[in-house]
DNA sequence: CAGTGTTTCTACGTCACGTAGAATTCTACA
DNA sequence: TGTAGAATTCTACGTGACGTAGAAACACTG
């Protein structure tokens, strides 16, 4: 997998709030507040690309970044994966309904009323 | 928040195992497959402590190394830290729902139909 | 007090990442 | 079709985290 750094981070947050997909160009307006070179951007977005996180539609010039998976998908593969990382899965899900907020388990709740697709 | 390197998440595994602490000795013994050098892991130890992963029992000689929490503790933590990097939460709890296994919406379902409030 | 085990200090190599200049490649237009 | 200007890629440097460990300082025991 691959983690993020900091601009890394905001790149993705801005690619992933625009579906259609950005330009290089418009990254760095998006980010204007950062005051980086354009060639900067360019950098980080090759590095996404490297990393699986964009792909770039070439056939048009200024070329566009799309998130190759949405935000939701991204933070949920996080949050599975850092799950994996204890032995004891059932005693950390514990800990996190501690921890989360009540309108989350609220939530949890309803998701998991709905599907009982299962066999229990 | 600190993260954790390879040879960090290695000792802290170590020593999440142990609840009544470690030497760095014990620990360079319990990593021997790694034929680390004492100092390495004395290193590893004192920077782990200032990222606040371990306390250490100075009152006696060979110093013993604790965790300061759980190691499920920990996990849930990150998981909650990662949930938090998205605004739509319920969105990504449904993904995780989607990706994880069985066994995990089971215990969940538990968990959330036992108790309506928070526990330790 | 000395020697041996323990701990701390200092340091170096590497890698990821922020950052960007230089070089190269496209494209549209004269 | 040749070329200027825009876009993209290549190369590179500084910094900080981390794996790694030697050297120095320290503490206990005989």
């Amino acid at each position: 997998m691959g983690t993020l750094g900091e601009l890394e981070r905001s790149v993705m947050d801005a690619i992933w709030v625009h579906d259609d997909g950005l330009s290089a160009a418009e990254l760095r307006e998006v980010l204007s507040d950062r005051e980086l070179a354009l060639t900067t951007v360019h950098t980080v977005l090759s590095r996404l690309d490297k990393k699986g996180f964009v792909t770039r539609d070439r056939s048009i010039r200024p070329h566009r970044y799309i998130a190759v998976s949405t935000r939701e998908d991204h933070v949920a593969e996080l949050m599975t994966e850092m799950l994996s990382q204890a032995p004891d899965r059932q005693a950390v899900l514990a800990r996190f309904l501690g921890t989360v907020s009540e309108a989350d388990t609220k939530a949890l709740r309803n998701l998991l009323g709905r599907n009982h697709s299962t066999q229990s």
